[in-house]
DNA sequence: GACACTAAAGTGAGTGCTTACTAACTTTAA
DNA sequence: TTAAAGTTAGTAAGCACTCACTTTAGTGTC
């Protein structure tokens, strides 16, 4: 089978997409460089006029993998400071990681594994994504939790603005990191949807929001309507 | 060299033993035969006289890391049920996984490996360890919530008793999963010990606690003692 | 205590196969 | 016509695993 000629970009460009899942399922040493050729539908050769190594591919599937704007996030950013924003913005961060988004370049699955596999190694990838993707959104949560704090909605906390955050996103990527294998790690004893719901709760408490403000703007239905259903 | 003579039993215990690190740090198929003979001081002969398989070995691993009795958690059964139980059960989790024992079998991060590993394989020995260790807590931290609830101090979650602990587990093995790395992935921007106690108020919280309760008994010091410094 | 005998513990030197990677060649679009 | 895109058919090295062999601790015999 002789693969459709492409421009160097191009080809470039599709193997690294191909490779993308298959070094995040298996890891960089049980992933071959026949199964990356098998995979891109080029020969093992072809790889080679594009990346000097498997090493190397397997960087740029890093850098690949780190980009990616999400159009829900966009429109969190546009929201002005205030307690009901706060809740949008730990419901993306929720629903986004455990429950995933089609609009995505790469599955949130395959991002998980990646960031695990990260974190088995040097960290680098995680690192990076973090700092791209988190410093937008960090800076939002924080003007909220001072609108919250001001309307006497949330409590302030020993714990760090930024900590906060990473806590409530840290709960979001475990909760996805058991449901990586077929059968789910742990039996949460509810429904995919369910278990998102019940995050949401217990990082808004573990924000600092007092019951009745949760009560008030963590809508299930308004929000899920936000974020468009699919 | 030639390694000093042990009878059937001691010698696979060995190898185990020797294996379970290397295994942890590289995953399966990047740890080599030769590297799982030379750790454990014998030939790669010999290896194969215990084991049939390198896949077996590593079968062997993942049930020896799944033992092992921590006496602080047997003490923590002792406790009358209460809030102040509970707080302890919580620290004792996150203390445990953050800043991890010198008491175990097998050191924390390398326990951390492989709930990762396993979870980017089929999740197996993960939810084998589940079952196994969470099962003990989790009568414990029932009846503690249900008397703080009583108590006054903490207030009903839509979130399942089982959840809550699960959720607080969560967080401490991402924290601890984004220490792996020789540089930590995220600048927590606080010492791993300050992290540690900001994860006891955001969990303690995210259960439903209220702050006079957390106030009340959550203090440090007197955790750190009960648990011994080391 | 010196001796031969045995079964288990342990090893050196391979096996065939797979791996990452390459050199020399062919195809194709401009 | 030509340069880029692509392939076939390898290479040496490393892999999991095996076979034929050696070493050693324990036992009974004289």
């Amino acid at each position: 089978m002789r693969a459709k000629r492409l421009n160097c970009e191009e080809r470039k460009a599709a193997i690294v997409k191909a490779a993308l899942p298959l070094f995040a399922r298996n890891g960089f040493s049980s992933t071959t460089t026949k199964q990356l050729a098998k995979a891109a539908g080029v020969s093992e050769a072809l790889l080679y006029k594009h990346f000097p190594s498997k090493e190397s591919l397997y960087g740029e599937i890093q850098t690949y993998g780190c980009q990616g704007c999400d159009p829900d996030l966009q429109k969190l950013l546009q929201l002005e400071p205030s307690t009901s924003s706060l809740v949008y913005i730990i419901y993306y961060v929720m629903r986004s990681n455990i429950l995933g988004r089609s609009c995505e370049s790469i599955c949130v699955d395959t991002r998980h594994r990646m960031i695990l596999n990260s974190c088995l190694e040097d960290g680098s990838f995680t690192r990076f994504l973090f700092h791209n993707r988190f410093s937008e959104g960090l800076n939002k949560i924080m003007v909220c939790m001072d609108a919250a704090i001001t309307a006497g909605e949330m409590v302030p906390s020993p714990v760090t603005k930024q900590n906060l955050l990473l806590f409530a996103h840290h709960l979001a990527t475990m909760v996805a990191t058991m449901h990586l294998p077929k059968k789910a790690v742990v039996d949460y004893g509810a429904t995919r949807e369910e278990v998102m719901q019940q995050t949401v709760w217990f990082a808004l408490r573990g924000l600092g929001l007092k019951d009745e403000a949760i009560k008030r703007h963590y809508n299930p239905k308004a929000l899920a309507l936000f974020f468009g259903e699919r």
